[in-house]
DNA sequence: GTGGACCCTGTAGTAACTACAGGTTCAAGG
DNA sequence: CCTTGAACCTGTAGTTACTACAGGGTCCAC
């Protein structure tokens, strides 16, 4: 009951909306251009003035860019949540080649930290002007 | 004549370049505008001409991105090793800055994909309009 | 001398934002 | 009611590291 705003506040201004959910007001209105967020109502003056259901929208597209997903899978997902008419097995089958994308992504970073670890560790560091750092990757 | 340029040949066209360095043309014209690569000689006919000092300085350049160096990185890495001034140190230090980098972006992924492990076991991909993993999402 | 492979420049597109510039609106204090 | 300053607006351009054309020109083997 902390955050007797954050819970009913009934409407807000962007700026409220970006603390709230941690995404930058720029990147807000990034997202209403591209057509993953809707174009919310505005006041009087023209200023843009957001609910829950965005608040709920916005912190969907965060929490699946944290885990990585693209903003075309953003995309997906999010038609797939509002549609009802989605099938778990559709959603599952994105996140089974998502985490196959991330795990060929350690892979190749594992092998430049090997390589770099290596050439590091044949390098004292000294003030010669020979490297065996540059040396490798010259090679 | 041709077959010998494009293997121990002393001048290559860019399209010889390209092949021996794994590194496509228009990357290579590109490494070239952004001032990673020399303006080389040119045929009367204005075609670029490589020699041996393109292809090893085009091939340091592809192995230190093959291992996540940046553009920039690629750049202070040439000047150092141009200048011969350059001491071991300094490169090293890029190097181990690099590494740490890499375990960042490792450790990301990492995070990332446990939870999304965790989040495709809770759910069975069957035919039901109720999924945990858009529900997670939404939290 | 011609055909076709190769090369040229310049521009625009990609992902996912971020950073202004230059102007308008809102709400609170006087 | 009026002012002030924070917050908001649109639109454009920059970021990284390329990649993909379009619409031409060059090279050289036959």
């Amino acid at each position: 009951m902390q955050d007797i705003t954050a819970s009913t506040g009934r409407t807000v201004a962007i700026g409220v909306l970006s603390k709230r959910t941690g995404v930058k007001i720029e990147t807000i209105r990034y997202y209403e251009r591209i057509g993953i967020m809707p174009n919310p109502p505005r006041t009087e003056g023209g200023q843009r003035i957001y609910g829950e259901t965005h608040m709920k929208r916005l912190t969907f597209v965060r929490r699946s860019r944290e885990l990585g997903f693209s903003l075309d899978d953003v995309r997906a997902l999010l038609s797939l949540a509002d549609g009802g008419e989605f099938t778990c097995g559709e959603v599952k089958e994105m996140t089974v080649a998502h985490i196959g994308d991330i795990r060929r992504k350690i892979a190749d970073l594992r092998r430049m930290e090997r390589v770099l670890k290596e050439m590091a560790s044949k390098c004292d560091g000294g003030d010669v002007p020979d490297c065996p750092i540059l040396e490798t990757l010259s090679s």
